[in-house]
DNA sequence: CAACCTATGTCAGAATCCTGACATGAATCA
DNA sequence: TGATTCATGTCAGGATTCTGACATAGGTTG
């Protein structure tokens, strides 16, 4: 049961992996009365705030396989919760939409979510959260720049 | 192909996500050459920091189920890096050591997944570093703790 | 204009991981 | 001491996700 001492707390990679494994379990536990999973309420905030994405585009932004999203739409789109044209208007990507049962399944999802993240902010100054912003903006970029350059 | 704009980048649950998301993927490039996924790293690194440590620890460790965290130590010790004891010295606790081959198989990984957190931390100064890992800190302090009291 | 390259949606298969459950050993407590 | 509670290792089953592959549409370049 020896948690403490371990090395590996010193590292910022493991830290990261650790905040955002506990994170997730959290928004797991807020999303499941709900009967949502984290994917399931990324898609639907990402159609929110951009409504028309495509699928490719829902994939890259829930952090997940385009073939993963697409069951996920498929299902979401048959219980009524989104739309996508039977036909693409243009090339092959199918704009999907929020409907009203979807945006209002949202809404619970959206306030539940809040709190969660609320309770993680909770003892940080609003320096030290825009401090954190930054880092991690930092830390992508950099990672992201010589992901395939090298 | 707009990828900016997207109101849940102001968010730092969804930052947190992606931070970790980009790491996870650059880890997994690296690792690949070597035949090694990051569950698997992770478990090697955590038995040369703490020898010993029992399935269920390393699963803690690693952020998946003991079932999975099984399974892998079971090809890992059919593979020779690591050795369980055939009968349990005290209880049910099987503890777990690094061959040699593990250890060697450790070090290459080790430099590899060393330089990956190297670029991630590239462009952030000390100091932002330490703030970084207080503020990592407080947010899984903070989640963990209304994690099933609430 | 034609060939090439990229991106998208989709299908099929495999691999991975998790949920549920069981028996056993240790610790706690009356 | 005997019962209870907890943690561990393990097995079986199911669910989720990913990898690989294909055809098609659009933009690019010669």
């Amino acid at each position: 049961m020896n948690q403490d001492g371990v090395d590996l707390e010193t590292s910022l990679g493991y830290l990261l992996k650790e905040a955002s494994s506990v994170l997730r379990a959290a928004m797991e536990e807020v999303l499941r009365p709900l009967g949502m999973s984290v994917t399931h309420y990324s898609c639907l905030e990402l159609l929110a705030q951009r409504p028309g994405l495509s699928n490719s585009e829902l994939a890259r932004g829930a952090f997940v396989t385009r073939q993963s999203m697409n069951v996920l739409l498929q299902t979401l789109e048959r219980e009524g919760y989104v739309t996508r044209p039977a036909e693409a208007p243009v090339g092959k990507v199918l704009p999907t939409r929020l409907t009203p049962r979807g945006r209002r399944s949202l809404e619970k999802a959206t306030v539940a979510v809040r709190s969660v993240e609320v309770r993680m902010l909770a003892g940080l100054t609003e320096t030290e959260q825009s401090g954190a912003f930054r880092i991690l903006r930092s830390m992508i970029h950099s990672l992201r720049d010589g992901n395939d350059g090298a």
